[in-house]
DNA sequence: AAACGGCAAACTGTATGCAATACTGTGTGT
DNA sequence: ACACACAGTATTGCATACAGTTTGCCGTTT
């Protein structure tokens, strides 16, 4: 969060700290002094104020009367409910979408995925996101706007898990899963393309928690991945790990 | 929304505000001068920009730079993919809830019935939403933290809609629909409860939005009930009305 | 009569000041 | 050595002040 980049005024101090918690810059459960956050941005506390205030009702960091800020902490339960809501959503919203997707939507979305193997390759894991983000908004843009401003944040909270904890970078199948629903798209296949991007979210979330808290057994968002008629690719069949 | 009633401080303030439009006292659409809204809540305009932030954040205003800000505006394209979110996710996590519901758990949904029968028997519609919110909240409880103040939000859009639109109080319908889906919940039939759920759910949202815009069509609405399993109870059976 | 332009009042955005509350470190007693 | 009380400091919360922008009105022009 650097120390005089960009505008002052509350709308660039709120994207500014919120850039820095979902990058990992603000660390989960950091208290923050007002005084000393804003003397960094060089600005006064009053806009800072309102910035907290959007990213206490975003949940991005916690606030009691008369104490100080904290960021909010991360937990593997929390992101399972996290991952949880986004499977269930964004699955419904992509059955919602499929059927309107234009020529031009699909265009983009191939756009999308090139912008992102670029980047992929280069390593430029910073870079790649950008695209990364646009294509799942692109995917249930026709869903409607609060659908996806809902979206857009159980997103945004998501890279904070998965950036903290796999860096900033694709994993080697998730780029390939998003052919496989993009695919799906074009061909226009309903069920498919949503139950392959559940399966694509809820992997992805099941990595980072294992990550998170390696004993932790996300039993609930294998149970909403099947209700959202999702499978995991390719379990990894060790023992009898059959359930 | 009172002149000088409860603290003064920003959550008091927030509260309140977000009372008023939540209840159609100020109307969507509403331009609010921060002055005026200051002056008649009897404080300053700082605790006042705070508030509104945070209602900026949840959608309830909205707020450009240098622009008076707005009671966010309603229109049945809104309500229903307030009602798809709420239809997909509310059901998934009571599908995700009632293995976990304890007795006491029971006990107090009834608890909650039964007060709702006692508000509504008096006609007394405005407390008859109390116990109403706490029974949905405690068939989800269970779900988890965030989940649940995601529908919660979801809950008071709705409520906002509902109110403005079919008074305070409940339909005929509405009790007998509680009753069916915390039946289902005893017996611990997890999808029959989702389903009963989300057609509840559903029903209610196309009634309003057949009398916010009547001749609007919630096909998409219609499209997320059956995908989340549910059915229209008793769709009148006017013409050839079937799909 | 309608449209345009300009000016004054109103409003928003940020900074600063002050009172109230929480935090921290030191000293004291057990 | 440890717990506790207390005072000094830091920090939050609200109000006020001031600069910059918008808005609405009114006179002028076409």
């Amino acid at each position: 969060m650097s120390p005089q980049e960009n505008g002052q005024n509350t709308e660039d101090v709120y994207a500014r700290v919120r850039g820095a918690i979902l990058d990992g810059e603000l660390a989960p459960g950091a208290v923050m002094s007002q005084v000393a956050l804003a003397e960094e941005l060089g600005i006064s506390r009053t806009p800072l104020r309102e910035a907290l205030r959007m990213l206490q009702s975003e949940r991005l960091v916690e606030a009691e009367p008369n104490r100080r800020v904290r960021v909010a902490p991360m937990s593997a339960a929390d992101l399972e409910e996290l991952c949880i809501a986004r499977v269930t959503l964004e699955a419904e919203a992509m059955r919602l979408s499929v059927a309107q997707m234009t020529p031009e939507d699909l265009a983009r979305l191939e756009g999308y995925m090139a912008e992102m193997s670029h980047y992929a390759s280069a390593q430029d894991y910073r870079r790649w996101t950008v695209p990364h983000r646009s294509f799942h908004r692109a995917l249930t843009a026709p869903a409607g706007e609060r659908i996806n401003a809902l979206l857009g944040q159980l997103f945004d909270h998501s890279e904070r898990y998965r950036r903290l904890h796999i860096g900033h970078g694709p994993s080697a199948w998730a780029t390939a899963g998003h052919r496989e629903i993009l695919d799906a798209c074009k061909a226009g296949e309903r069920e498919k393309t949503a139950t392959l991007l559940a399966s694509h979210l809820a992997r992805t979330g099941l990595e980072v928690a294992e990550l998170l808290e390696p004993g932790y057994d996300p039993a609930a968002l294998r149970a909403a991945l099947a209700d959202a008629g999702g499978t995991m690719p390719t379990r990894r069949p060790k023992k009898g790990a059959r359930k």
